[in-house]
DNA sequence: TCTTGACCCTGTAGTGGCTACAGGGTGCAT
DNA sequence: ATGCACCCTGTAGCCACTACAGGGTCAAGA
């Protein structure tokens, strides 16, 4: 049977991601390196489209490039205990959470500032004023 | 009257922030260079306290670089109208809700993932599974 | 056959906002 | 005189790409 073999383009448009970027990601060790065609041109097969899907949907989702390969090394040991996948997840989940009180905090600041500014001259200006030390 | 003068350290003391950071913003251009002592210390005066207090504040409150400097140039012209303050505010304010939009949905998302997660085999994992392609 | 144009290759440098050295000089107290 | 804390410049590193420059490959059309 043969295989379906792709270049980098049907797999930057298959999966949304710029070539340069499945370059980077391959330098980075993230997606092994495919076998070359005569013309020197990287040529994938159906596991690297899955692998590349994977890394952009784990992306998407926020992961760092360390906690993909991480993710990644875990889903090759299919016959292990998925802990540490639910560990990591989690952690992820923490820095989520960190993040959204930071920036539900400086919303709050922000549109108090936005909310007192009633468009005088910069002298008088509430958000220069905010920002000024002890304003 | 003798003005007081600061060294870079005490600057960084004064403002929490680190001596590396303030050079930076001085080739940045965003903290005027200061004169220099014979020996060739940066020595700094009020001025520049409060700029570094500003830019400090700004980017805590996650202004870009960038912002800030427009918003340092508006400072200065005192007697214009503050509109364009407003304007880079609520500028940021959309970035900050669109940060946040995309990180409630990703949390979403993740805590579903966890959610789901009964700790089994690799094979099994819904965490995997969810980033897999077509899960 | 020749050319056009789309695609591919490598390698390097740039982005933002710092941070961390290396390799030196200065200033003050002991 | 010596130690130590501080200062100086310049460069490289971090993350996760992105954008070139300067070339090579390949298929279709004239």
């Amino acid at each position: 049977m043969e295989t379906e073999v792709w270049s980098i383009g049907d797999l930057a448009r298959a999966t949304g991601t710029k070539v340069e970027t499945i370059r980077f990601y391959e330098k980075s060790g993230l997606l092994p390196a495919p076998p070359r065609t005569a013309g020197n041109y990287r040529a994938y097969g159906a596991e690297h489209l899955g692998r590349l899907s994977f890394i952009r949907r784990a992306r998407d989702l926020g992961f760092s490039m360390e906690q993909v390969a991480t993710l990644l090394d875990l889903a090759d040991r299919k016959d292990q205990s998925c802990e540490v996948v639910d560990i990591v997840a989690r952690g992820h989940l923490a820095e989520i959470d960190r993040k959204l009180r930071d920036l539900r905090a400086l919303r709050k600041e922000l549109a108090a500032m936005i909310a007192s500014c009633d468009h005088r001259t910069i002298a008088d200006c509430r958000i220069i004023e905010a920002l000024a030390p002890r304003g």
